[in-house]
RNA sequence: GCCACCAUGGCUUAGCGGUAUAGCACCUCAUUGGUAAUGAGGAGGUCGCGAGUUCAAUUCUCGCUGGUGGCUCCA
């Protein structure tokens, strides 16, 4: 007999040679959601022998480890269908993801979303034969002969085994696939799949390697799970900020001006210079000097700088002047040769600047500097153009053209650690102001084993534990990634996921040796002699379009009234109205509150349907009361109602509200 | 850049080898209406661009452009 602590703590006695799954059934009854059992902080399938005293606990399909197993499953269930329909094709890994699952295929070519249906039918078809996943344990020799006709899995058998050690392979019917586990006991756990889409992918994630066809798929424990899933995917569809762009129009991407630059209309750019002002505020509080630099800069400066020819493959191509391009075209000069001469140098151009940083230390080296001009603080809501690949553009997220609200600090050593606390302190005050408490902060830090870092290790080890210090003021929790520094100093981020689960990093902070060592900074110290500024590269929202573009499905276009590109709508019920809500209209223009009027002759509640599109903070209704009484009818936008306000009290309370950036339009109290 | 898919008036969309639907928006008229669509009428499209096949192409084929989902990369 050996003894069994169970999740409640008690002790059972169980004869030597009972199951994971055995007990579970004892546990939790023979209809349970379980999918596996943890075993002393061990993960393992249902038919694991137990041959030792041990703690068991059931792992349940609706949580977190439950439903990553059924993922992998549901892999190896997509994989079996897809053999099934197309015995050509060859499976090499298929994981569970964040969101569900995928599975990469060799020999799939053509593959597309309409195949999609048939592969669930199969899929659904083999999770009702209730087939056994069974465990088996392989030598290496027996691996190599099962997997002799998939050079994928051959790859692995290879690479990830150590040699003469053997591995496990998971058997379903007729299928069985290469794989650690633990898996769900039977087939018929996975009914509640859903195929999603087809993509490709490269073995390995290697460019250079073959592509593979990848097919995404869901799995849910239950039918209503599932439901529930596919219900929040269309509701984080319609959060989408390219959908919501469109509606609200607040920017447009014209394939005339070209892909990934994008035309800020009237709206958006409201949004847009309202935090743009809201950050100035900060930059003055915080000491910072704004300036203005030009969108390009000679090449040489970039040849200086690093950024070009590094990241020629990012760039938009070099403007080159225009009589030296009639003498090279002149001379038959090919686009190759041109390219080799601007990379040595012996052509002469400008780029559009890739990054704000070498004009702010042309602005910084544009004097001579002593200690006490140290911290200089350069800001500058800058735009800068980058060659995204075309696959990569979308939305407002990954743009051609954007504009940082970028900034560089110069100073000194000692200044690093209080310098970097004030820019994570800008970008806490930022996110907390538009209520984003969904990111998680990552602490790039070198990759000890790399050799592709710039500057002595001692201040490295500075500037990583001001890093560090800085990101624990923050009294969240952080993360430190070795290998996600810049290769010019470490640096704290700011990643935030959108409606569909992507993650992008918005706000930055960056310590650098690198660029004042290049265009050999220096200022005077106390002591006399001249010394190396550092630089440290910050800004709070990244970019504009991007933080934008996030901001909008944050707030799924209901910006709070300070941002709102109309903060007021008015409403008349009739042409009776029309003088009256036209004075109310001046009356909230005059000061400052972005309004708009609808005197127009649709009914009130077309009226109302028509505005609510643009997601106004208030909607004013103006009828014949509101015209005796010098009032209006507040109507909300989650439709709470106010009728009778004094049109004087409704401003003070919404200059109020605006000036004091609430989050929610607050001027309306719920009826009962 | 790569793979798959998509492109029809401002927006959403039907359709098909014989130059095309409908709704919303727009304009006109009637209506003067109290909190999520008043009624009637009208105008608007060389069906993304370029070639090819065909008597005939929005429809089929190829190329291009742009978009979507991924892969890759992001100083």
């Amino acid at each position: 007999m050996i003894s069994i602590t169970l999740p409640d703590g008690s002790i059972e006695e169980y004869a030597r040679g009972v199951t994971a799954g055995e007990i579970t059934i004892d546990i939790e009854g023979r209809k349970h959601d379980c999918v596996a059992a943890d075993v002393d902080g061990i993960e393992v399938d249902f038919s694991t022998i137990l041959t030792s005293d041990c703690t068991l606990i059931p792992i349940s399909a609706f949580t977190d480890e439950g439903i990553h197993i059924l993922r992998h499953s549901a892999a190896h269930l997509l994989a079996q269908a897809v053999v099934e329909l197309y015995p050509d094709a060859k499976p090499t890994i298929g994981p569970a993801v964040d969101r569900g699952f995928y599975y990469d295929f060799a020999n799939l070519d053509g593959f597309s979303e309409s195949d999609l249906k048939p592969v669930q039918k199969k899929m659904h078809e083999i999770a009702r034969k209730n087939h056994q996943v069974e465990r088996v344990e392989c030598t290496e020799d027996e691996l190599s002969q099962m997997f002799a006709s998939n050079p994928y899995k051959m790859e692995i058998i290879n690479d990830k085994l150590e040699d003469g050690a053997g591995s496990t392979i998971y058997r379903q019917g007729e299928f069985f696939d290469l794989c650690l586990g633990p898996h769900v006991p039977t087939t018929a756990k996975l009914m509640h799949v859903r195929l999603t889409s087809v993509s490709s992918a490269f073995w390995r994630g290697d460019q250079s390697n073959e592509q593979l066809t990848r097919i995404y798929g869901l799995v849910e424990p239950s039918k209503h799970a599932l439901k529930e899933t596919m219900a929040a995917i269309e509701e984080a569809k319609k959060r989408d900020h390219r959908k919501l762009g469109k509606d609200l129009q607040l920017f447009h991407v014209d394939e005339d001006v070209g892909p990934g630059l994008i035309l800020w209309t009237p709206r958006g750019a409201v949004i847009r210079t309202c935090l743009q002002n809201f950050i100035s505020e900060h930059l003055t509080r915080q000491g910072y000097h704004q300036v203005f630099t030009p969108h390009i800069g000679k090449l040489d400066l970039y040849r200086k700088s690093g950024h070009f020819p590094y990241y020629q493959d990012s760039q938009y191509p070099p403007l080159v002047e225009k009589d030296m391009m009639i003498k090279l075209a002149d001379e038959g000069c090919t686009c190759g040769e041109l390219a080799n001469l601007m990379e040595a140098g012996d052509i002469e151009g400008y780029m559009l600047k890739p990054m704000n940083c070498p004009h702010h230390i042309k602005i910084y080296s544009s004097q001579a500097r002593s200690y006490r001009d140290l911290p200089l603080r350069l800001a500058e809501f800058g735009t800068v153009y980058r060659w995204e690949q075309s696959g990569e553009i979308s939305g407002l997220t990954r743009v051609r053209g954007f504009t940082q609200d970028d900034a560089h600090l110069f100073v000194t050593e000692d200044q690093i650690a209080d310098e970097v606390l004030g820019c994570i302190e800008l970008v806490e005050v930022i996110f907390k102001a538009l209520g984003m408490s969904d990111f998680r902060v990552r602490v790039g830090l070198r990759d000890p084993d790399s050799s592709k870092y710039v500057g002595e290790s001692a201040k490295w080890d500075l500037a990583e534990e001001a890093c560090r210090k800085a990101a624990d003021s923050l009294g969240i929790n952080w993360s430190e990634e070795a290998g996600e520094a810049a290769f010019y100093g470490p640096k704290i981020d700011f990643i935030v996921k959108d409606v569909i689960g992507r993650e992008w990093q918005l706000g930055t902070v960056q310590v650098d040796y690198n660029l004042p060592e290049r265009f050999d900074l220096q200022y005077k110290g106390n002591d006399g002699e001249m010394h190396r500024p550092v630089m440290i590269h910050r800004a709070p929202f990244g970019s504009m379009e991007r933080f934008c573009g996030v901001l909008i499905e944050h707030f799924a276009g209901k910006f709070p009234t300070w941002l709102a590109p109309t903060q007021v709508h008015i409403l008349t019920i009739s042409e009776k109205q029309v003088d009256y809500g036209n004075k109310v209209y001046s009356r909230l223009k005059s000061v400052g509150i972005r309004a708009e009027i609808d005197d127009g002759d649709d009914t009130i509640g077309k009226k109302i349907r028509t505005h609510r599109k643009f997601q106004p903070a208030y909607m004013l209704i103006i009828g014949d009361d509101e015209v005796e009484s010098e009032t209006v009818s507040i109507r909300a936008r989650n439709g709470d109602q106010s009728a009778g306000v004094s049109l004087e009290k409704f401003i003070s309370e919404l200059l109020r509200e605006i000036d004091e950036k609430c989050a929610l339009p607050s001027l309306v109290q719920p009826t009962e």
